[in-house]
DNA sequence: TCAATAGTTGACTATTTTACTCGGATATTG
DNA sequence: CAATATCCGAGTAAAATAGTCAACTATTGA
């Protein structure tokens, strides 16, 4: 279970947007050259983000993009939403001939993978932009783990 | 982002050896059967479960796989890095070129990506194959989510 | 002891997904 | 009009995933 760069860069490129000042485009090739991502591949990313309102485009010399709204109104979801990163957990689509047949038809892991989705559905969904730009996550996320369990965090996460 | 079939079988087999008598050892055959996970492909997930200490198997006729512990003490996180499923979130390893370049150096992103890493982690290592079996995972998520946020959860975990 | 059952093992292959690249078109500025 | 940049569709190479195959070993019961 990995998270590929297409999030990671859209994510990454948003961010370098965020940290300049609102009233004058970014160029691809500035973030380009900052983030090490090729051209091509952030253009992509960026038609994307576009056609779901997160940026807006000033074409010609001088161009580039800016966010299309605060920082703190853009959440991460949002982001990964709009490059078609979703959380996909269960492949147990209605009918599905796949995966849902132990105890009598009731799949008990569904709910499983389901919660798991949800867990992480809601932590992206509690971050926005400004909070990854001003490094306000420690809050979201939790403090107090028990040392025990920091150890097998660190295996499970890697 | 998507869970495999790696990690998901593993903990649906899991889950229906949980669901029998201790007392006897369930084979792959008729696990193979139930879940429609073709046999040879779970030859090779258990032959990483047993060396992983989590099931002992028992030869010849009659013979299977057993829990090796009570399964309120397998936690999913387990039977998930027992198959080699981890949670890839960041690319950041050290001295790597790739990813860690936005602001002096510092990965704004990086600390992103590593608390999503942890909320899953955590999540995965508090709930056991009992809690499973039991359907005991509302419980463990959590109950009231605004009506808004349920329509943008959907669509991130799709 | 023999046949059937069931785990053990390593290697191999097909499929799918990811992570890109390429070529060219269009708009804007100076 | 030339340079800069976004737009856009299609195509490809590499990696990861999912699953197969063949052969071997241990155990049980007739």
């Amino acid at each position: 279970m990995k998270l590929g760069t297409k999030g990671r860069y859209a994510v990454m490129s948003m961010v370098d947007i965020a940290c300049h000042d609102d009233k004058e485009a970014v160029s691809l090739n500035d973030i380009a050259t900052r983030t090490e991502i090729s051209l091509p591949y952030l253009e992509q990313l960026f038609m994307k983000l576009r056609k779901s309102g997160l940026v807006t485009s000033v074409r010609g010399p001088g161009g580039g993009y800016k966010l299309a709204r605060p920082s703190n109104n853009i959440r991460i979801s949002d982001i990964l939403l709009a490059v078609d990163v979703q959380i996909h957990t269960t492949r147990c689509e209605p009918n599905s001939a796949m995966g849902c047949r132990i105890n009598h038809g009731r799949c008990l892991t569904h709910d499983l993978w389901d919660a798991m989705g949800r867990q992480m559905a809601l932590f992206l969904n509690s971050v926005t932009l400004e909070d990854v730009v001003q490094g306000r996550l420690i809050e979201k996320s939790m403090h107090h783990v028990k040392k025990e369990e920091q150890e097998n965090i660190l295996k499970v996460v890697s």
